[in-house]
RNA sequence: GCCUGGGUGGCGAAAUUGGUAGACGCGCCGGAUUCAAAAUCCGGUUCCUUCACGGGAGUGUCGGUUCGAGUCCGACCCCAGGUACCA
């Protein structure tokens, strides 16, 4: 027999097997509860890096954990193949991004395969099949129909030298990363997905997902920001007829406080202040000169410019200023802001900045002092300086000013969201084509449902930086579908979030001719089990979860939620830096695969770290797994060499192989725990090792011993195999003589194992180990005190000492205070 | 800026419900085997102190709760992810 450890060999001969069993392929019909094990699917950015080995190699683990378990588990894998790097190739190097991408898919399917992913490939696709995205095209003009899908002016990052969109990434300190031309904010008409209609459903579901970190949650919840407040209507001095300044707070509790109101750069009221204002035509001219970055808006400096425009005071009829500012964004709620520098730090920072009055409204309730020279009051407190809301709280207050608001129709409770709509159009080329012809009679027309897809044309070229679809007459003309006039197609594509919030139900039944999906959905719906990297916490699975109802909604989707657990995987870092398609060719796992083989490198990769924890990847620890491997490998051959044993009689077991049971069903339990429950699956890496090292010490002393060794050994395999599925499924024949590990089960546990005569316990003196002592399991506590001071370098401690308190946890520790 | 995590030996980490800090592995040191090497096997390895038994310190920093804190509470420092057009 083989004596020595070859993984090429191994490797190649189980992944043969599979493919000739069929094992994979997964079936509605197959025995077991149903299981849809899936892992986040790449971008085919050219080759695997460490981080998709993890993900996928955790993913396979889930997988083949439970399948020993019994359910029928499907594993499917795909591409999510459209994208800005696709573009950026074919810019560089001239390649079209459909050649490129098919290349990589090809490179990047045969290194999974390599890895022996247990997936089943008939289900495999890219979203840039049109296949795919004709159901896309498809959705989108249901979401039309329905009033889902709207059109407005939205900002966008501007390079004026290229004369095309940048996406933020493409933004490196305010300029062009091609032109170094400064960025520009600019407004361009958009298609938006209405998913703030489901705001509330997005945040009340989280409350029963149990199978979802609670931070993944936070960070859902906290991003669609649901808040109570107040809109307030401020009328325009000398304008009583014109529309009302409308301002959203949530603490109407200070409105007696706010002494003016800003407004953005691009609001009616400041572009009617520029008109009259050359310095306020200037400032909101300056404010362009920024990108449309969160961050950015966040930590710029706040700048602002006074107009000689006045509102209103709803309560008091004071006439308070109009500022125009660069923090108020007018995409955002009524694009105004009412500001209170007392009670809020960006107002205070304002006011003080620019000389604008300050006053208190809001004192402490337990009337420590509050200095407002030194900064804003931001709690909540007691009412001041507000005339007859004097002395109220703050949530006493919020609810008379709101009924006063009311009372008087200048202002109406209201729940706001954080929330915005989604904005899917993309100025690109390698995306989907939204469905959409812009006639110069009938306006915006949909594409029929009979002439999709609209396919994107595959054979181009890319002249500059703009995508080939703006120029390409071949695509852009077409009959306007309403009244035969020519007429434009929309040149936009789709963001790629949108490819991906739904390929997880596309799997179920990925050849449905059907739109987007057919039966076999409500067999396989929801994902039990979905695992992929932190960094899509918010929006990938927040756009997914969006998605899953719109269908649910269209009666294409059971449930209301597609993915009931989550894990959530830590970055793989290299260097100390992300890995990503920017990270070009570093932790390719390729020579790692030629050198140590598969089984060497899901290992080493499994014990490294848990799942959740980011860490940086070495090469140091491949070394130890291959050694690990080796020796179970060793372990089996001589623990098989006399031949597979018998039945064996527990009772007539010597002490150590009574010893070898007992850390066999414990390392078993522990595996089903960290497996099962826990998913962590280094301690399950660490835990066989040590049994292992448990085997290697245990001498067969009889034919008995010999079958508890080979029991040991059976578990130790079938337990790793998740993990190492290549040598183990050899391992199992030696063990077994015959069937497949890979269509075996779980071990059944046997809690007899597990029974101790005696149990050590720790004794400490005010906290401190001082000694250990041996006691019998069902000791009763005065006995295992007794014991506890007896104990020789404890009662040194307890010398001249009074005893005060005695502590016994059960089967752990005593802990003795003396004084 | 804001939201969410994280910080434990030379290194990756373990410690699951507040109960022995450092399991397991890497590296290193010593030994066995070998003509030699590789591979393999055995022993040691948090720091300070001690011939030794032992003693002291120790989980980012400072403070608190508790018989007992890596774990709970408060403040702070640093690192990572996200921040709506990277995916």
């Amino acid at each position: 027999m083989n004596a020595v450890y070859d993984p090429k060999t191994v490797e190649a001969t189980a992944q043969a097997d599979w493919d000739k069993s069929r094992v994979f392929t997964a079936t509605e019909s197959a025995a077991g509860e149903k299981y849809y094990a899936l892992a986040m699917f790449p971008y085919p950015s050219g080759r695997l890096h460490m981080g998709h080995v993890r993900c996928y190699t955790l993913a396979d683990v889930i997988n083949r954990y439970r399948r020993l378990k019994g359910y029928n588990v499907m594993q499917p894998m795909g591409w999510d193949a459209f994208g800005l790097p696709a573009e950026n190739a074919a810019i560089k190097n001239g390649i079209p991004p459909a050649t490129w991408t098919q290349d990589n898919i090809a490179y990047m399917r045969g290194q999974m395969q390599r890895l022996g992913f247990g997936i089943d490939w008939s289900r495999e696709f890219a979203t840039c099949d049109p296949e795919y995205y004709r159901w896309e095209q498809w959705f989108f003009l249901k979401l039309y129909e329905k009033g889902l899908v709207y059109r407005k002016n939205a900002m966008v990052n501007w390079d004026p030298v290229d004369q095309t969109v940048l996406a933020n990434e493409q933004v490196v300190d305010g300029r062009g990363w091609r032109s170094d031309a400064i960025v520009e904010r600019r407004e361009m008409a958009q298609w938006f997905l209405k998913i703030t209609d489901y705001a509330e459903e997005l945040l009340n579901d989280l409350d029963g997902m149990d199978g979802w970190p609670d931070s993944v949650k936070s960070m859902q919840r906290n991003w669609i920001g649901r808040s109570a407040g107040v809109e307030i209507d401020f009328t325009v001095a000398g304008r009583a007829d014109a529309a009302p300044l409308t301002v959203f707070t949530t603490r109407p509790d200070t409105l007696l406080g706010a002494t003016y109101v800003a407004v953005a750069p691009q609001h009616p009221l400041a572009q009617a202040a520029a008109d009259e204002d050359a310095d306020v035509a200037a400032f909101i001219e300056s404010c362009a000169r920024a990108t449309t970055a969160e961050a950015d808006l966040a930590t710029m400096e706040k700048t602002g410019i006074a107009t000689t425009t006045q509102v209103e005071h709803p309560l008091t009829g004071e006439l308070l200023p109009v500022w125009v500012a660069n923090f108020v964004l007018m995409e955002y709620g009524s694009g105004a802001v009412m500001s209170v520098p007392g009670h809020d730090q960006r107002d205070w920072e304002f006011a003080t900045k620019y000389g604008i009055d300050i006053i208190q409204v809001i004192e402490p309730v337990d009337d420590t002092p509050c200095d407002l020279n030194t900064g804003a009051f931001v709690d909540p407190g007691r009412l001041c300086n507000s005339g007859d809301y004097d002395g109220l709280t703050s949530a006493d207050a919020f609810a008379a000013i709101a009924d006063a608001l009311e009372a008087k129709q200048r202002g109406r409770r209201v729940t706001n969201y954080r929330l915005r709509d989604w904005g899917v159009s993309r100025q690109r080329y390698w995306g989907c084509p939204i469905p959409m012809i812009h006639c110069e009679h009938c306006g915006v027309v949909p594409v029929p449902e009979q002439d999709l897809p609209v396919v994107l044309p595959t054979e181009v070229e890319f002249e500059g930086v703009r995508s080939p679809l703006v120029t390409m007459e071949s695509f852009l003309n077409v009959d306007c579908p309403k009244c035969g006039a020519p007429a434009r197609r929309e040149t936009d594509t789709f963001d790629t979030f949108m490819e991906s919030s739904w390929y997880y139900a596309r799997f179920t039944s990925p050849d449905a001719n059907s739109p987007m999906v057919d039966e076999r959905a409500n067999y396989w719906a929801p994902v039990d089990h979905y695992v992929g990297g932190i960094e899509h916490a918010i929006l990938h699975l927040l756009y997914a979860r969006f998605f899953h109802k719109l269908m649910r909604d269209e009666r294409l989707l059971p449930g209301d939620e597609p993915f009931k657990q989550l894990l959530m995987l830590g970055m793989v870092l290299q260097g100390g830096k992300k890995m990503s398609k920017s990270a070009g060719d570093a932790g390719d796992p390729q020579k790692l695969l030629d050198k140590y083989g598969a089984d060497t490198v899901r290992t080493a990769m499994m014990f490294a770290a848990p799942p959740h924890q980011s860490f940086e990847w070495s090469e140091a620890g491949l070394e130890g797994a291959l050694r690990f491997l080796k020796k179970l490998w060793t372990l089996v051959h001589d623990g098989c060499a006399a031949g597979v044993a018998a039945d064996f009689d527990v009772a007539a077991l010597t002490e150590d192989a009574q010893q070898l049971r007992r850390r066999t069903y414990e390392t078993l339990a522990k595996a089903d725990d960290d497996y099962g429950r826990r998913i962590q699956f280094n301690t399950v890496v660490s835990g066989v090792m040590e049994l292992c090292n448990a085997v290697a010490k245990t001498k067969a002393n009889n034919d008995h011993d010999r079958g508890a060794i080979q029991e040991a050994l059976r578990i130790a395999v079938l337990v790793i195999s998740p993990v190492a599925p290549h040598i183990t499924h050899h391992l199992w024949r030696v063990l077994q003589g015959e069937g497949d590990l890979v269509s075996s089960h779980w071990p059944a546990m046997d809690e007899h194992a597990l029974s101790q005569a005696t149990i050590e316990m720790v004794v400490q003196v005010n906290g401190k180990v001082r000694g250990k002592i041996e006691v019998a399991a069902d000791a009763q506590k005065a006995e295992v005190l007794t014991l506890a001071k007896s104990c020789e370098n404890v009662s040194r401690h307890l010398d001249n000492k009074t005893i005060r308190k005695e502590i016994v946890v059960p089967n752990k520790l005593v802990n003795l205070v003396v004084g």
